[in-house]
RNA sequence: GCGGACGUGGUGGAACUGGUAGACACACAGGACUUAAAAUCCUGAGGGGGAAACCCCGUGAGGGUUCGAGUCCCUCCGUCCGCACCA
């Protein structure tokens, strides 16, 4: 029998005890002149959409244990928070409900800001921004306007997605299905200037830097590698006959130039320089262009699309087969925005240049043979050889691997003329493209420049900042708001002084959370960064946010540092020295009869069936999901952490699941953490009661019992201490719930009174528990070591550090196996010889049986792991 | 199509550099306490055989390397993710 149990834990009210006390101590304010070593910990900043979601709480949790554990590690640990706040919901909102968007973004943070207070996490608050705040924008023109001085900035006309509806540009992820998110019109490609950042100057350095990051995710590295899309090749001259004046040459980029032999066509985008040219002579070519224009650009389209040509008549000169020629189509899967727009095709040796060459009749010629295969009779039927060989058909080539022949042809056409050119250069192309900021939209930051019809565009000047986004827009006509306005865009040219307008678009909101890291480290500051400041928190030391960020957010920001750097504003090129993308969370999805979605909390299970809670109407249980409004299967933090408290919820989100994977949250799962935050409860109190304090017992005196509670403990401390540096908080927790089982059977052989040795392991025992379960729930921690006597914060107190001594066991129990079967085990000392080992192990009954009397041929001992015996 | 990750009990998952597979938890079953329930505590549990000691099988399937494979290599199957007419 067990003492009475402690009253039980009462956590929503012990809770906000403990989070006022934090605060009025200021405990996790943080400065720069501060001894202790820095570390920064980031949970990518949420945008305030209304509420936090389960989602939030996950990668909040995460950071505040690392932040937590840190600081306990005896860091200066810098954990910001602020709101990414500009964006088009808020548009949404206003057009929708008529409410001004600063007011539905203010609003929505100050419920946001209550709710993630109530988390209790360790954030220096007196560091938060939102986006949308004047201060904020205003340093990110100034930042715009460096950029745009250190030619970063530059002002391009490309094809964009334009929603005719909407009046706006949309991003690439805005299209769906060829239609525009919102307004659900079939998107058109319109050429339209816009301002880039001129990120692939730094396409390179972006691609070589990430073999630096060994603290990255490989997947997410792979996916940047991939965007950028680095290929080599060679870019070869076609000198052509008979086209129009000025296009004597067609450029090609090819990264398979050994396969020039087998060219039969080639292939120009439709909007290449040279198909408009043949088109203001040629109506066919021009109607076949047009035509080209109405095509989807979705990927099913693209599938289903066939290849289609339009031969121009033109010719070019095959650059090494003297007398051959090479006919010029116009070709609906060129692409203007990829290499030169313009390819060679080889229809043996690519799948597409295959399909278009079989609808057109053109010759395939296969000039590479595959290992194994015989020349005479190798042919290309439906599918192009894609896959290494040996040259064929290709004259000086023939013979030659295909690395060879690539590298043989490029030496003879970069010694060749074309029209005074080289007929050919190595280059080096790349996917990614310049990062288009222009939106036409209100709620984001202006784009500090101004058209004059005098001067042509002018920067404002530094005086005239900030650009103010004006307070009275209407939203009542389609368009860009700050278009409309009355009065806004009408300004003095700052050159001339005449009448000018402002430029409408604003900055895309990437731009915005592309540098709020570094902000965060002086976000009072006059100008976008603070040097000290900077130069001694960044770069962020462990970033914490959902892997859907992998390529734009993380990209971006990656690039803005190094544009950062080069224009003097912080001093390093990557900003995430370590980044962890966690898993979504997910939850079971709920149907009833007519096929509505219905919320979890409507729903109860009897008889092991899934019924409507009021209806009693039966539900069917549909799969898995990740937590979305439109499946309902969404529960809400606010109902969890007031029912249970902060601390369930954190222990639920770290534990069972590897934080990289997507968690199922379960009613079953939520109330086994709570019993476990109750149950350590029970045992703190029942140990403190029974537990001596220090000093009671020495070290040396301790019997077995005692002795194998404190090696656990201890074990634990360094187990939980390597577990939460290599972030698995899942492996964490289950070595806290085997401390805690120790510390419930400890407690229970002790007895009502325990021994003066076995008291003090208990307390000891208990103290560890609460230390190293304190940066996950932080409040019950504080309760517990209150309990325990102390009237200090565990907040304050520095992480526990393993005897060394307890670690490590006199003896140890090996496996002993009979030809890798295991037949018993051994418990020996643990620094025994190789032969003794060997010798106690073949004198085993289980071990002699299963040699059964035949002749051992080798016995191979591992130290401390395993025998086995070879018979 | 290209690139990548993963596949372990009823479930989530553990197993550091190859060395006792299934830690820990959820769900489940039995028991204790209780008039009863809740809460709590104890016990059990991969599959099969056996009274037991023990034995056989077992980490998606098949093969290989090794004294020894969940872990390494090859082939196949399945699931998930990213990119996608990229020349």
């Amino acid at each position: 029998m067990r003492p009475m149990a402690a009253e039980r834990y009462d956590a929503p009210k012990r809770e906000k005890h403990w989070q006022a006390e934090w605060e009025k101590r200021g405990l996790f304010r943080v400065a720069e002149d501060d001894p202790r070593p820095k570390y920064y910990v980031l949970e990518m900043f949420p945008y305030p959409s209304g509420r936090i979601h389960m989602g939030h709480v996950r990668n909040y949790t995460m950071g505040d244990v690392v932040a937590r554990y840190m600081r306990a590690k005896g860091h200066n640990v810098l954990h910001p928070m602020g709101w990414d706040a500009f964006g088009l919901p808020a548009e949404n909102a206003a057009i929708e409900r008529g409410i001004h968007p600063a007011k539905w973004t203010y609003d929505n943070i100050a419920v946001m800001r209550s709710q993630l207070k109530s988390m209790g996490l360790s954030l220096d608050w007196s560091r938060e921004f939102a986006t949308c705040d004047l201060d904020y924008y205003h340093q990110q023109q100034r930042l715009f306007l460096d950029m745009r001085k250190a030619g970063l900035v530059d002002r391009k006309t490309r094809k964009v997605n334009w929603d005719p509806v909407d009046q706006t540009v949309l991003a690439n992820e805005q299209v769906i299905d060829g239609r525009g998110w919102r307004s659900g019109a079939l998107v058109e490609q319109r050429e339209q200037p816009e301002w880039v950042f001129k990120i692939t100057d730094y396409a390179q350095d972006l691609l070589d830097a990430l073999a630096t990051l060994d603290r990255w995710p490989e997947k997410v590295k792979l996916m940047q590698a991939n965007w950028i899309g680095r290929s080599e090749g060679l870019l070869i001259r076609f000198e052509t006959e008979s086209a129009p004046k000025g296009h004597d040459v067609i450029e090609v980029f090819t990264t398979r130039p050994d396969t020039l032999f087998g060219a039969s066509f080639i292939a120009i985008a439709p909007d290449h320089p040279l198909a408009k040219a043949i088109a203001e002579s040629d109506r066919d070519a021009a109607a076949f262009i047009a035509e080209c224009r109405k095509g989807g650009t979705t990927a099913a389209e693209l599938e289903t699309q066939e290849k289609k040509g339009y031969d121009t008549g033109v010719s070019v000169r095959h650059p090494v087969i003297q007398g051959a020629t090479l006919p010029v189509f116009i070709a609906n899967f060129i692409l203007m925005e990829y290499g030169t727009g313009a390819i060679f095709g080889c229809p043996a040796h690519d799948q597409r240049d295959l399909d278009f060459a079989r609808a057109k009749g053109l010759p395939v010629l296969p000039v590479v043979l595959p290992p194994g295969a015989d020349a005479k009779s190798f042919a290309i039927a439906d599918e192009a050889y894609t896959g290494e060989g040996t040259l064929i058909n290709s004259g000086f080539l023939d013979g030659l691997s295909v690395e060879e022949a690539k590298n043989a042809i490029a030496e003879r056409l970069v010694k060749t003329k074309i029209k005074g050119k080289a007929g050919a250069e190595r280059q080096v192309q790349y996917r990614l493209r310049d990062w288009g900021i222009s939106r036409q939209r209100y709620w984001g930051c202006p784009i500090p420049m101004i058209h004059c019809p005098v001067c042509g565009i002018v920067p404002v000047p530094e005086r005239d900042l900030p650009v103010k986004l004006p307070d009275d827009v209407s939203f009542d006509k389609p368009g860009n708001p700050l278009d409309h306005h009355p009065t806004w865009k009408h300004v003095a040219c700052p050159t001339c002084g005449g009448p000018a307008t402002r430029e409408t678009d604003t900055m895309d909101t990437f731009v915005d959370s592309s540098w709020y890291f570094a902000r965060f480290c002086a976000p009072k500051a006059k100008t976008p960064t603070d040097t000290n400041a900077v130069g001694y928190w960044l770069p962020v030391d462990q970033y914490i946010g959902g892997v859907e960020h992998a390529i734009l957010h993380l990209l971006y920001a990656r690039f803005f540092t190094r544009a950062m750097h080069k224009t003097g504003h912080v001093s390093v090129d990557e900003p995430f020295k370590g980044l962890f993308t966690q898993g979504m969370v997910t939850h079971e999805t709920y149907k009833d009869s007519r096929g509505k979605w219905v919320q979890p909390d409507e729903v109860i299970r009897k008889d092991g069936k899934a019924v409507h809670a009021k209806t009693g109407e039966p539900i069917t249980v549909g799969p898995v999901e990740s937590m979305s409004k439109s499946k309902k299967n969404v529960v809400d933090p606010d109902t969890i952490i007031a029912a249970f408290g902060a601390d369930t919820a954190r222990w639920f989100m770290l534990s069972d699941t590897p934080p990289e994977r997507d968690i199922e949250w379960t009613a079953a799962g939520v109330e086994g953490a709570h019993r476990f935050l109750q149950r350590v409860w029970r045992l703190v109190h029942e140990a403190a009661g029974k537990g001596a304090h220090r000093g009671a017992a020495k070290p040396g005196e301790f019997g077995p019992e005692a002795e194998s509670l404190r090696r656990a403990a201890h074990k634990a401390v360094a187990a939980v201490t390597n577990a939460v540096e290599k972030l698995r908080f899942n492996t964490a927790v289950a070595q806290i719930y085997e401390l805690a089982n120790a510390l419930s059977a400890g407690l229970q052989a002790a007895g009502p009174k325990p021994a003066p040795d076995m008291a003090y392991a208990l307390r000891e025992t208990a103290e560890l528990l609460v230390r190293i379960a304190s940066p996950m729930i932080p409040h019950l921690a504080e309760d517990c070591w209150a309990v325990l006597g102390y009237d200090s914060l565990i907040a304050e107190t520095p992480w526990p550090v393993p005897e060394k001594a307890l670690l490590q066991e006199d003896t140890v129990t090996i496996a002993v196996q009979v030809n890798g079967k295991r037949r018993d085990e051994l418990t020996i000392a643990r620094d025994a010889a190789r032969e003794d080992i060997e010798a106690a192990a073949l004198k085993l009954d289980n071990v002699v049986r299963a040699i059964g009397g035949r002749k051992i041929k080798k016995v191979v001992v591992v130290p401390q792991r395993i025998v086995n015996v070879v018979a």
